[in-house]
RNA sequence: GCUCGGGUGGCGGAAUAGGUAGACGCGCAGGACUUAAAAUCCUGUUAUCCGCAAGGGUAGUACGGGUUCGAUUCCCGUCCCGAGCACCA
């Protein structure tokens, strides 16, 4: 920033103040003083920030014959605390993104909203009695103005919040969708839940595959019999939104449940209360269903390996058997499942989860006493505890079982390092080639029988430790001896078959999506329980969130919802309600009960609300069309825009939000509302900026920088260019409030190819080879460099080109203009600034993006490095197009090629045309 | 423990097909302009050795091997850091 000219003006003004103060009024007088010549972004920005908004320059149409693109960033949680430097990288990259896509003639579809409801602002609530709506909304406050002058693209009449009736009634909607919607395995798809029930009531369960826990089996005759109760209880197997009834972390003292992060050591975090693990009935989403197509979809998205992963872990989808196991001297069975049925012959007990169903029933009588006293405590065991202490406990059952392909009594225990949520609660254990087993097995002292062993190797007996390895050869294994490992899997399922032992079986890690909270602030279900306790689909949305008198949780594990008496009772005679197997009451109108104005039909309205991931699993739909009242979007809007083309934000929500999103997608597609059924295309995952102490950026540490303030001292065009620069968009990286003083000196020297003293300087002069060579290699690899996201190497670029041109003291229109539109996706406010000082009256960002011309680019010589042995000894010049034997000629004639070859022979001559000779010798 | 990333100057980082390692920026050192400061501009900046200098040698991309005319890049092994998962049979 040049100020000589008015700072000797000024000096004996200022001459007596200190050094730092000085500064600052300089940069404060700067631009007042000099009139617009010299580089006063505050104003700058503040003028095109205003006329862009005026001019509604970034408002985008869903009717339009150019190509669409949609690029997206994941909506923030407006937090009180504001947005410090870090949150806006991902924002930066994407709004680069979208301005260049424009510039090539995209429609493109930027916007932005919050992800509004949530714990925070209840828990703000809770002590300081504010509603969550009024901070939520201060909040957001907060965060557009920060948003705002940062100078982003956003098309901010197509804002959505969560927590808005007119948005979460789409919400409310979609929930409604699963609820009457179940999965058919056959079909792979979601189908009406009107086409169950017609199936039943025609053939019962015959012919019907589809995803629900147990596998029931009834008959029309049987089906048609039921009460409408007990057919919403068959149902409730089916439906995709259905009650669930799990385990959760229940505090007696604190009269709520409590998250898994929440309990530490078996209590409480907040006071230290014991938690029981407790059955406790909650809505769930039957992600289940989709766990294949989940796994598949992943093969079609450009997303990271590593998200790909975390996901398909999640998923955890593991073949194998599920095998019966005789209970010795009884009728009944105990069936396993195990990847390794292999193993089978070295099975020589079996476990079972202290929560197995029958467990009790099953177990000896001399046994039963010790069996269940270890369930109970097991039971009341936290997870993390559970997890944190893997030494092996168990007791024996005192029953047997006979190993099917032995044909020998085992022992059955019970032991808790068997989870009961996962297969089918028992295994059997193979202690020679399983650790798990292994240990438990040295614990009690219980045989360990080997039946695997690496090829052309023995075993070292007895076993040291168990042998896992997938890569041995079946021996002590009857008809299996001498098969392979992956061999003796597939024969020993093919033999369970046969034999009617057992089948082939997959199974999952993914649990249910838990769907209900305790809490105040979230969608309400548009449920209303009739005096059955039938779940009635309330057809009227949004069922809109009531005032309260206390945020507090209730102390019954009931939400705060139910305490508000006037809204949790409801009349179902007035309010339309749906379920397939209940006859509106509406349709039969009681005359007695509308005489005598009594309640007579009374409801109960649901009093969970859903949890934070509901309305965050769709937003990007209806930033397609979000002012539409009739549908969560249009069937037009969303086939013009179809699923994100690039999608960014935090790698933290891999399993929440980016797999949630992808199975409602996946449903919405079942139903005809998309055309596509993987929501976000490509993924690019920025990495955190940290404090410059190397710390995490918190209030706690004091090391947060704040976007105002630093837009405050060097604009947000260098606050912009900086955060790309800091390096890789997907690398974390501390920041350096000493290192933007790079980037905003090359705004002051790109600013001064413009001016020069503070006068214009720009001339029609014909620009030379060497100026055009500099404009198209950067607008060649700035073009390369965002296509592929990568931003820091394209502010080098810039550097590179202004240092260049600045060299050459070119101020030439040509050059200029074509190099402002490259630099405007990432300073869209100085471009825009000195693009209208050239003289255009339309925005830079309508401008078009400039072609690289390969010709300016072409050398016809290279300077070749000349290597001997691979070590470079020197640089010869020669014309590209020279003859290779030519060259070489020459390369040996040399002088220093001669001296360090040292009189040896050559040994070979390598030329890469354009590249390097190397001499062998 | 398993899976996926990653290790390059004092620092952030670059090297987009295996082809001149350290672009660009910060910091630091020196210089120009100035009475002075700020701003701006210029020069140098991997280490080490030889030389007054010009210049030149050697080593060098976590470590040890390998493939190749040539390796930061490919392969094998080791160490370290980060992230995720974790008694899932």
């Amino acid at each position: 920033m040049d100020t000589s000219r008015f700072s000797s003006a000024l000096q004996p003004v200022f001459s007596y103040c200190p050094a730092g103060h000085w500064h600052r009024k300089n940069l404060y007088f700067r631009g007042f003083i000099l009139g617009m010549s010299a580089y006063n972004f505050g104003e700058i920005e503040k003028k095109w920030q205003q006329k862009w908004v005026e001019s509604g320059l970034y408002r985008v149409d869903n009717n339009s014959s150019k190509p669409k693109y949609y690029v997206l960033d994941m909506f923030p949680y407006p937090s009180g605390a504001g947005l410090h430097v870090g949150h806006p990288l991902g924002y930066i990259a994407s709004d680069i993104v979208a301005r260049f896509k424009r510039l090539h003639g995209y429609n493109v579809l930027h916007p932005m909203g919050y992800d509004a409801f949530g714990l925070p602002a209840e828990q703000y609530a809770i002590q300081t009695g504010q509603h969550p709506a009024v901070t939520t909304a201060n909040n957001i406050a907060t965060f557009r103005r920060q948003l705002d002058i940062m100078g982003f693209s956003y098309d901010w009449s197509r804002e959505v919040r969560t927590c808005d009736p007119a948005y979460y009634q789409w919400t409310q909607w979609i929930f409604g969708q699963f609820f009457t919607h179940w999965y058919d395995r056959n079909a792979d798809k979601a189908r009406p839940v009107y086409e169950l029930i017609q199936h039943f009531s025609l053939h019962g369960t015959e012919g019907l595959n589809a995803a629900c826990p147990e596998s029931l089996q009834f008959t029309a005759t049987e089906w048609n019999v039921l009460s409408p109760k007990m057919k919403d209880e068959v149902l409730n197997n089916y439906r995709l939104a259905f009650i669930n009834e799990t385990t959760v972390n229940w505090c007696e003292e604190l009269g709520t449940v409590l998250a898994n992060e929440e309990v530490v050591n078996g209590v409480s975090e907040r006071g230290g209360y014991p938690v029981v693990r407790k059955k406790m009935k909650q809505w769930a989403l039957r992600i289940t269903a989709y766990a294949d197509r989940l796994l598949e979809g992943l093969n079609r998205i450009d997303w990271t390996d590593s998200i790909k992963e975390i996901q398909r872990n999640w998923i955890g989808r593991s073949e194998g058997a599920q095998i019966q196991f005789a209970i010795e001297n009884l009728p009944s069975s105990i069936e396993v499942f195990t990847t390794r049925p292999d193993t089978i012959f070295g099975a020589t007990f079996m476990v079972l989860a202290p929560e197995y169903e029958g467990l009790a029933g099953l177990c000896s009588e001399g046994q039963r006493e010790a069996v269940m006293a270890y369930a109970g405590k097991a039971r009341n065991r936290s997870e993390i505890d559970r997890m944190a202490d893997t030494t092996k406990t168990g007791v024996y059952t005192g029953v047997n079982c006979i190993n099917p392909f032995t044909g020998k009594p085992i022992p059955v225990w019970v032991s808790d390092y068997v989870l009961a949520g996962y297969g089918t609660g028992a295994i059997m254990a193979v202690p020679a080639h399983d650790e798990r087993d292994f240990e438990f097995a040295a614990a009690f002292h219980l045989p360990v029988v080997p039946v695997i062993k690496p090829a052309g190797e023995e075993l070292e007996m007895p076993l040291k430790e168990a042998f896992s390895a997938k890569d041995g050869i079946c021996f002590n294994s009857g008809f299996l001896d001498g098969l392979p490992v992956r061999e003796a899997i597939q024969r020993a399922i093919h033999e369970a078959e046969h034999k009617h032992l057992g089948k082939r079986k997959i199974n999952y890690k993914l649990r249910e999506a838990g769907f209900g909270r305790q809490r105040y602030w979230g969608e309400p279900f548009p449920i209303i329980y009739n005096t059955d306790g039938i779940p009635l689909l309330a057809e009227e949305l949004p069922v809109e969130l009531p005032k309260v008198e206390s945020y507090k949780p209730t102390g019954t594990g009931e939400s705060p919802l139910a305490a508000v008496k006037d809204w949790v009772e409801a009349d179902l005679d007035k309010i339309p309600t749906f379920n397939e197997v209940v006859i509106p009451s509406s349709q039969q109108p009681d005359k007695e009960a509308e005489s005598t104005g009594t309640v007579h039909n009374p409801g109960r309205r649901e009093t969970d609300t859903m949890p934070g991931w509901a309305g965050s699993s769709w937003y990007f739909l209806r930033y397609m069309d979000p002012h539409n009242a009739e549908a969560f979007a249009s069937p037009e809007a969303l086939q013009y825009w179809k699923q994100v083309d690039l999608y960014v934000g935090g790698a933290e929500h891999a399993t929440g939000h980016l797999l949630y999103s992808r199975f409602w997608t996946k449903f919405l597609y079942d139903l005809d509302y998309l055309s596509f059924d993987e929501p976000f295309q490509k993924l690019v995952n920025q990495g955190m900026i940290g404090g410059e102490d190397g710390q995490k950026m918190s209030k706690r540490w004091g090391n947060v920088v704040n976007p105002d303030d630093v837009i405050a001292a060097h604009g947000a065009d260098t606050l912009r260019l900086y955060e790309m620069f800091l390096g890789p968009l997907t690398d974390s990286k501390p920041w350096n409030t000493h290192g933007i003083e790079g980037v905003s000196r090359f705004l002051g020297k790109f600013w001064r190819l413009f001016y020069v003293d503070d006068q214009w300087a720009v001339t029609d002069e014909n620009p030379t080879d060497a100026e055009l060579k500099i404009l198209h290699k950067t607008i060649k690899k700035v073009t390369w460099d965002i296509e592929n996201m990568s931003f820091n190497t394209s502010v080098s670029a810039f550097m590179v080109a202004t240092n260049e041109l600045g060299q050459l003291k070119c101020h030439k229109r040509q050059i200029l203009k074509k190099l402002l539109i490259v630099l405007a996706p990432f300073a869209p406010h100085i471009t825009e600034e000195l693009w209208h000082k050239l003289g255009n009256t339309d925005s830079i960002h309508k401008a078009a993006w400039p072609a690289h011309e390969e010709k300016y680019l072409v050398e016809n010589s290279f300077s070749y490095p000349i290597s001997i042995n691979g070590k470079t000894r020197t640089n010869i010049e020669f014309p590209l197009d020279m003859d290779a034997a030519e060259i070489e000629k020459a390369v040996m004639a040399d002088e220093t090629v001669q001296r360090w070859m040292e009189g040896k022979p050559l040994k070979k001559f390598i030329l890469v045309k354009g590249r390097i000779v190397n001499v062998v010798v």
